[in-house]
Formats: C-alpha cells, sequence, structure tokens
DNA sequence: TCCCAGGACAGCA
DNA sequence: TGCTGTCATGGG
C-alpha cells in the first residue's frame, strides 16, 4: 500500500458494476481484485470492508477516470424519479460513468458493433499486446490483414481507415468537446469509418462525458419494447423517444438500464 | 447446428 | 429519406 491509493466507499462503487456493465473492456477479474488497464496506465481494485480500495500511480488520473468528484448518490436520486428506473438503479446500484480517454475509446466502440463482450475484450487485448493501448500513429501502421488476424473480422477496414484518419490529424479528436452534442454525434459519424449512431452515442458517453445521449443496442431496444409493450425496430426513434424522457439524465439512465437488462433480463 | 452479440454500410426504392 | 441484405467471428 502507498499513499497514492484512493480509498472511497462501496456505497456507490461497486467494482463489478462499474467494469462488468459494458462500458470498459480492458480488465481483468482475478481471485482476490481486479486489474484495469486505460491508455499507458494501471490500476488495482479490491474491496476492504466497505470501503473500495484503488491501488495507482496516478491519483489525479484515476479520480477524474471513476468519476469520483461526481455525487452518484445524488444521481440516483434524481434517476429514481424517472420512469422505469427503480428497480435497474438498484440492480447496478454501484455503476459510474467512467471518463476514458476518446481515442481509446473511439477504437474500442468500433470493435463493439455487433459483437458480444468476451469477444471484444479479446480482440482489444491482441492489439494493445500486454502493453499500452496503441496510438493512432501506431494503429495507422498496420493493414487490413494485421486486423483480420486479431480477430476483428469485417471492422478491420474500419480500424484502418479511422486510424489513418487520426494519425493524419484529418479528424480532430479534441473539437469535439466544444460541439454541441448532437452536431458532435454526427460529426463522429460523417467522419469515421465503422461509427454509426450507437458507436457514437457511446464515444460521446463514454469518452466524452456526454449525459445527452443514448446509446441504443440490442438491449436497450428490449427494454424500450418492454416499457411500451410494442416491439419497435426503429432506433433512430426509440432514441429520441427515451432522450425525451431522460433528458440530461439519458446517459446515466441508459447505463443503468442496460446492465440491468442484460444481466436479468 | 443455430441464434445472437453494446451495428455499420452499401444498394436500392 | 427509409428500408433490406450483408458483413466475420465465436460464445452459448
Amino acid at each position: 500500500m502507498t499513499n497514492n491509493d484512493i480509498i472511497v466507499s462501496n456505497k456507490d462503487f461497486n467494482i463489478e458494476h462499474v467494469l462488468e456493465c459494458g462500458q470498459v473492456f480492458r480488465f481483468v477479474k482475478k481471485d482476490t481484485h481486479y486489474s484495469l488497464r486505460t491508455l499507458d496506465r494501471e490500476c488495482i481494485l479490491y474491496n476492504r470492508g466497505d470501503e473500495i480500495v484503488i491501488e495507482n500511480e496516478d491519483r489525479e488520473y484515476f479520480t477524474n477516470y471513476f468519476d469520483l468528484n461526481t455525487d452518484y448518490g445524488e444521481i440516483k436520486r434524481l434517476l429514481k424519479d424517472l420512469p422505469f428506473m427503480s428497480e435497474a438503479v438498484d440492480y447496478g446500484y454501484g455503476i459510474r460513468i467512467l471518463n476514458q480517454d476518446p481515442f481509446e475509446t473511439i477504437i474500442s466502440f468500433i470493435i463493439s458493433a455487433n459483437n458480444n463482450i468476451p469477444r471484444i475484450k479479446k480482440i482489444i487485448e491482441r492489439i494493445c499486446n500486454n502493453s499500452a493501448f496503441p496510438s493512432a500513429k501506431e494503429l495507422a501502421s498496420h493493414d487490413k490483414e494485421y486486423y483480420s488476424a486479431m480477430g476483428a473480422g469485417y471492422r478491420d477496414s474500419y480500424l484502418v481507415k479511422t486510424s489513418n484518419l487520426i494519425a493524419k490529424g484529418s479528424f480532430d479528436v479534441d473539437i469535439i468537446r466544444t460541439m454541441p452534442t448532437d452536431e458532435a454525434a454526427k460529426y463522429l459519424c460523417k467522419s469515421l469509418s465503422g461509427v454509426g449512431p450507437k458507436v457514437a452515442d457511446c464515444i460521446l458517453l463514454f469518452g466524452y462525458h456526454k449525459m445527452d445521449v443514448f446509446p441504443v443496442d440490442t438491449w436497450i431496444a428490449k427494454v424500450y419494447s418492454d416499457i411500451y409493450k410494442i416491439n419497435e425496430s426503429n432506433r433512430s426513434l426509440i432514441r429520441s423517444k427515451l432522450i425525451e424522457t431522460y433528458g440530461d439524465m439519458s446517459g446515466y439512465a441508459q447505463q443503468y438500464l442496460f446492465y440491468n437488462k442484460r444481466d436479468n433480463g
């Protein structure tokens, strides 16, 4: 134990909820702890009594990464006043929305499209090769066959195109922060190969902490059909109706609803 | 063996 | 603009 360790209450922080809720992929569950990597950094998380211990070497970075300056007790109180949220918030009480690196998030969620989480994790692990998450230039140095060999399937060409575009500076990852959310979503879809409406929303939520988005995947489509008792296939319509319902809490609401539906049906 | 997964894309009307 | 078939791969 070093004095860099971050100690937080387990009241609004459950390690399994935070890591297994589908927002992040570079972690490993061990017997006694979880280990997590992001960019070139690493931390270890475990329970100690009613506390969470986060062993790390950059306290400021991980305090922001785990969104520790946001009061999730208040977030959950606000969510529970909104429709259909009670059960999902009770189940995923320890979820927090991470502040992940935008580029790592872009690449990770391009890989996530029409894919399952165990396989997404494996593809990303192979691309990282037990080291730091590669830079855009490093990713751009590989061809389609490399990504195919990493198991990326038909997303191989998306990864080549997008990493090359970002490596040569034709897409500005930072300008997204200054844009209104709707504009940012359109810009992401228009500019980046392999980024459609759902992946763009995940990038904005997990990489830029934009809360006025609602990523609609197969699970959220099922949640929607539960709520409104209709089988709606138009995901754009699902998205706009859910944002209408949850407003600026949409990003939070989506993640609790997703996690609950995926685990409990 | 079959269905499904944190869907995007091209082709077409 | 809105709809449909296709696209790798492997977990369950």
